[in-house]
DNA sequence: TAGGTTAGTCAACGTGGTTGACCAAACCGT
DNA sequence: ACGGTTTGGTCAACCACGTTGACTAACCTA
């Protein structure tokens, strides 16, 4: 039987969870933008993060963000069409089409991480390196384990 | 200058906190699709609650959620559909339409904050009420004040 | 009363998600 | 070696949510 504190009703949590996570990933688009990424939005991120440095596949793809391939292929569309990811032939099996990253997405990706310790610094310097950290256990104890689901809006919205 | 630790990268952060997030608004719904509200989304709740008891106008919930009119008396049109909010004239101003939480909205709503409260218990319960509760100060203390933009779909994705 | 502001709606479009259908290539058991 | 199944990619149609621009009706005010 739940016996709310009346200061701290349970929907803040949730809206401050957001509040970090979306202020987090401002800053970081902002400093991006700085840098020669202004075209580069939330969800890019991810998926150049989820593509990696090794490549992958469409289906793959889909399949590690947790949407169908039909939706990775068109993000990876428009990735390429921005000049972050290029698709090659795979010589080993023709039906495969190798989802790479170019230069401007490894450039990318290597800033964004950059970018990600800098913030996560200036909180260690607000908070101390141990509420930080607090924090980061806490989560880890309160969400399942190897999280990498990615198909935010489609989550949200339905 | 950033530096970073390596046994805790930067970009994890982000990703624990949109976890935790995600989980509590997943636990929430599951909850409420049990107690008769299967078709509410994640993006609802929000808007049930920025619409509140007292009701409000379509361009005013846009302003509320930090979204144009258009797009918010198209959510509105949603929700109307689906039985939580209705519309109704305002009597001293011909152009205004008052959209109200119907019976089933409000229920929604209430049940929505018991649920939420009784998913902060189940924190507090794991990780004690003073974590849960740094939790929330550290986040106040790094994210802007009065929060409560909830265009999620479109800045996620541009 | 004329002119500006405000609320709501319609239309067109972009992004990201879904399912269903389809083809070509690869794999596999006989 | 062949035929059936699985897999990767694409196309088409659709839905949810966001945008901007244009327009009407109603209100306000100088």
């Amino acid at each position: 039987m739940p016996t709310p504190e009346p200061q701290r009703p349970g929907f803040v949590l949730p809206l401050l969870l957001l509040a970090g996570f979306r202020t987090l990933i401002d800053d970081l688009h902002t400093e991006l933008a700085r840098q020669g990424h202004p075209e580069l939005r939330p969800l890019h991120g991810f998926v150049l993060q989820a593509v990696g440095t090794d490549g992958t596949t469409a289906s793959e793809l889909g399949h590690r963000l947790g949407v169908s391939k039909q939706a990775a292929g068109k993000t990876v569309d428009r990735l390429v069409a921005l000049g972050y990811l290029e698709r090659a032939d795979d010589s080993r099996d023709a039906r495969r089409k190798l989802v790479r990253l170019t230069p401007h997405g490894l450039d990318g990706l290597r800033r964004s991480a950059v970018i990600f310790d800098g913030l996560r610094q200036r909180w260690t310097q607000t908070l101390g390196a141990d509420r930080v950290a607090a924090i980061e256990d806490d989560l880890r104890t309160v969400t399942p384990a190897n999280w990498f689901r990615l198909d935010v809006p489609g989550w949200f919205t339905g």
